[in-house]
DNA sequence: TAGGTATTGATAAACGTTATTAAACAGCAT
DNA sequence: ATGCTGTTTAATAACGTTTATCAATACCTA
């Protein structure tokens, strides 16, 4: 969906972008919902919802699709890459050079009109780590 | 989870195996259970989710957690990188080298251990190209 | 053959997301 | 200010995918 002109800046919209603009943590819809509920009390599910994925085809923020099971949004817009934890699930951001030269790589290696690409890496978080190795010790 | 030493190998498991092999499509769930009742007519689709899963925890196939609604699987174990159709959301194989370095790479850049990492590109495969071409002439 | 475990098919339940709808709201013209 | 018109909301229902439950069945081994 394009923006549409008659498009209006309501009150739910600005909340939910500053609220997801404040975290760095990739929440999901139902985090962005708690998190906007502390400052909006009677928005509604559907509402976080309609204006994440707006927001998202207008290119304001990214959704993210990740592995697990919800959908993740950034206010980060910018290219840049992701790891997920695979004990706890946690999104970080990877902050290395994005890849810009195999795009043209992959289409010549296919028959399709590459439009972009993200990287998932896969990993265990710090936090896990130290858990993991608490309990490893036996 | 690990393979147990006591898992049988039942038909149901050997021809889901055998028809996921058959097709380089990366088929749901779904698909998987409509290629198997050709052959099983009253398997039932928790037998085909159950054992999906079951073989990809001990990587006899991989499941990919690409975008849109539903996991899709792929009989290919070997390190690869997939192409999804921003229009008909067809999934394929991309055939470039596996950047092995970038493990390294993006361990330096954060606090995670990596274990790995995918790329998927977004692209227009041949096929809603052909379509979209015609119906942009207008 | 008999007993014990693993697996199945059927079905219900859970989960995340999308669709529906009446009411509320925001801008604009009178 | 009042009414008109289209947009957005909150509440809720519906949906599609996946997982859980469980009695019946199949398999293994002694
Ligand atoms: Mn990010
Ligand atoms: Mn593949
Ligand atoms: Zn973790
Ligand atoms: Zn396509």
């Amino acid at each position: 969906m394009e923006q549409l002109p008659n498009m209006r800046l309501t009150t739910q919209r600005q909340i939910i972008l500053e609220e997801l603009s404040k975290v760095t943590s990739h929440p999901t819809a139902n985090e962005v919902y708690d998190m906007v509920r502390r400052r909006l009390p009677r928005i509604g599910l559907g509402t976080v919802y309609r204006n994440l994925e707006l927001m998202a085809d207008v290119g304001v923020i990214l959704k993210l699709e990740v592995g697990g099971t919800q959908k993740r949004f950034d206010a980060t817009v910018e290219p840049h890459y992701h790891v997920r934890c695979s004990s706890c699930g946690k999104v970080d951001d990877i902050d290395i050079a994005v890849q810009e030269q195999i795009n043209q790589v992959a289409e010549k290696a296919s028959n399709y009109k590459i439009l972009g690409h993200h990287i998932e890496f896969s990993g265990i978080c710090s936090d896990c780590m130290g858990k993991n190795q608490e309990t490893d010790i036996n």
